[in-house]
This record gives structure tokens, sequence and C-alpha cells, in this order.
DNA sequence: AAGATGACGCCCG
DNA sequence: CCGGGCGCCATCT
């Protein structure tokens, strides 16, 4: 049923997954997802997905620069989720410097092992 | 089959 | 900071 979504499923499931990691009260970009999803120069096809996908952290995707795509009330509708997790904007954009989420990071106490060797005293 | 389209991104002026 | 123009690429007309 319903094949849609683009022939490529890989695609569109690796850019959800990308998506769907990004945490709550941070952001990402459409073209850092891409990448991280694999198709680095499918930034437009982001946008398709999250237009097509259901139930995907929609509002933490901004365009880059940290600024929002969308256009009149999606736009503001995401402008409040965002400001309800947490997330503050700097006039139109957010400040990615600290809001942006950095894929390929050990998402927090992922660490291997440990921390590193003492270095005892001094 | 050719042209238009889009929740993009980057470079210029 | 703001447009404008061009490259990207799968879909849609």
């Amino acid at each position: 049923m319903t094949r849609e979504l683009t022939s490529k499923p890989d695609l569109v499931t690796a850019i959800c997954d990308a998506i769907r990691r990004i945490p709550r009260g941070r952001v990402s970009t459409y073209g850092a997802i891409a990448k991280e999803a694999g198709y680095p120069r499918c930034a437009r096809h982001v946008g398709r997905v999250l237009k097509q996908v259901e139930g995907l952290p929609w509002q933490r995707v901004l365009g880059s620069g940290g600024r929002i795509s969308l256009r009149g009330e999606m736009a503001l509708e995401q402008r409040f989720l965002l400001y309800a997790e947490g997330v503050r904007f700097h006039g139109r954009k957010v400040n990615m410097l600290e809001f942006e989420h950095r894929f390929g990071r050990p998402g927090r106490k992922l660490a291997t092992h440990a921390r590193k060797p003492p270095l005892p005293r001094k």
C-alpha cells in the first residue's frame, strides 16, 4: 500500500532516523540532517520527508543559520513549540552555537569505558 | 519527455 | 541584514 514517499525508502528512513535523534531542547538543520543521513546534497528532501511523515519532531529542524523556513502560521507554531522546549530565538534566528545538536557525539554517558586515567596529584 | 516546484544552501552585491 | 541568482534532486504537471 501507498508506495509514495520517494522511491528511496532508505533515504527516507535514514532522514527520519536522524531527525528523531535530535534531543528535546535542541535543533538541527535540513543540510546537517541530510548529511548525517548520508545524502549530503539532499537538504530539500529533508523538508519533503518532514511534510509527509507524521510523528517527527519537525519543530527541531531549521534552515541554515538557525532560521525558520516555514511560512505563515506554521512558522509561528514552530517558534512556539521550540520556545516551549527552551530553545530561544535571537531575533529571527536561533543561536546555533548554543542549540544545534551535534550528531555523532556520544549522546551523553555513552562513553565506552572511562574518562581517562587519573593522572595522579599535581 | 521537458519544465516547474519545493519546509534548502551558498555566494554576491 | 536583505534580496537575487544559481545549483541540487526527486516529484509532479
